[in-house]
Formats: structure tokens, C-alpha cells, sequence
DNA sequence: CAAAAATTGTAATTAATCTACAATTGTAAA
DNA sequence: TTTACAATTGTAGATTAATTACAATTTTTG
């Protein structure tokens, strides 16, 4: 009948993360990059939130948080912001793939 | 020296999730619960988030979360709030065990 | 019905976020 | 070293979202 998602089962809990939403606050304490930071690497295009409308509050999925703590760890590797986001796209479609095999399993 | 952690990397997030915090108009989109009853909970000493301090926002973590959609599933089911509280409670220490089993993996 | 449980409404206040304009710092080529 | 661009940071003033607190309403149970 119904899902009964029981809890425990966290074997992998891709429906969790695909409903998953954060505002920047949050994303701000996981990932440890200042909100002003995010602000900015989104205005240059580099990450896309999901925000509904303009002036309201940012919203960011799991894909979203991942590409970021990616661009964080290749601009300490010393890539620059731009090059870092080429290379986030590549494996952007990586983690797609792979959140996808989840998503078909029945 | 770094963990460096390859954002494909999901076999099983629980380095994300464990860092993971959420407000509470997160939660309420996440798990289609009103954020007047998530308070009520909290008030009742069901939930407990993780404010900082009074007045400030409320933020809820992964298990915090889980709590919430088992109790949901639970007043679904005919059980009181009460019941369900006393049974999620349970249930709880399952969650942990299993969160701690990803954890101490090297 | 009466009492308790559970939920919901909302006003007034505070916290967090938004945009926009500007300043600062870092890097690399000329 | 200077010039130029990349990257980050600061902040004022406005707006959105969350807080508490008091109360009302609906639901369940004896």
C-alpha cells in the first residue's frame, strides 16, 4: 500500500536525498564555505540554486552541495575558478549517472 | 593526507549526512509536515533540535529528520503522538547503530 | 457531554537572507 | 613595477522567513 520507508533503511537513502533542499545558511555550515562566497560563485553562473524567484531565498539540492565542495577542493589545489568549474561539470554527470542507477532500482 | 571526497563518492553518503543540518522550513518541504506541528512536537519534547539558543532558528539533523517522518507514519497508522513517540525512541537507537557502523569503517 | 490531546491561527518581534554598489586582495602578464 | 583581470570580501538598507506567546479550534476518549 503505502511506501513505509521505515526509518532504518538507509542502505541508501537516495529518495531522502533527492528531496533534499537547503537554504545557504546550511550549506554554509556543511560544506564551511562562507554564504557571501556562494553568493558570488553563483553569480558568475557557476552554480545554479533553485531559487524560485528573484529576492527570494536560496535553495540548493544535493547535486548542488556536492559541486561545491568539489570547486572548494580544486581551488585549494590551485585551479582556478573557472577551470574548476569545467572540471565539476564533467563529473557533475558522474554523480547524475550514479544517483540515477538508485532512482531506476524497483 | 587529505580524505578528499571525490563527490562521486556516494556509495553511502554518511560523511554528508552526518554533517548534515537543516531548517526548519527544509524539514517541512522535505517531509510535507507543517512547521506549526514540527514546533508542536518540539514543545512537547518529541523533537529536539539542535538551536543554539533561544529565539534563534531551529535546525534539525538527519536523524532528527527520520524521527519525524517515522512519527508521521506512525499518527498515520492510528498510533497517539505519545505511542509514537515511545516507539520511535526505539527505533532511534536502531538508526544510530547503523549510522555508527558506516563510521567506524576505515 | 466533558476533559484531555492534538492541531492550528496569528500578531508582534527578531533572525537570516536578499540585492547592489564598492573596496580589497591575489596573480600573472607586459 | 605597473596594469589588468580574477577572486573575494564588506556592508547598508530592504525583504523574507522564523521566533515566541497567547488563544482558538478540532479530534479523541472515557
Amino acid at each position: 500500500m503505502s511506501k513505509s520507508t521505515t526509518a532504518t533503511d538507509l542502505s541508501f537513502d537516495y529518495e531522502f536525498l533527492d528531496k533534499l533542499v537547503v537554504g545557504i545558511g546550511e550549506v554554509s555550515q556543511i560544506t564551511s564555505i562562507p554564504t557571501r562566497q556562494i553568493r558570488y560563485w553563483e553569480e558568475k553562473g557557476i552554480i545554479v540554486s533553485l531559487t524560485e524567484e528573484e529576492g527570494k531565498n536560496r535553495r540548493y539540492d544535493y547535486k548542488n552541495i556536492k559541486k561545491m565542495l568539489l570547486i572548494k577542493e580544486l581551488l585549494d589545489e590551485g585551479y582556478t575558478l573557472d577551470a574548476s568549474a569545467e572540471k565539476v561539470k564533467k563529473r557533475a554527470e558522474l554523480i547524475e549517472q550514479t544517483l540515477n542507477k538508485f532512482k531506476k532500482a524497483p
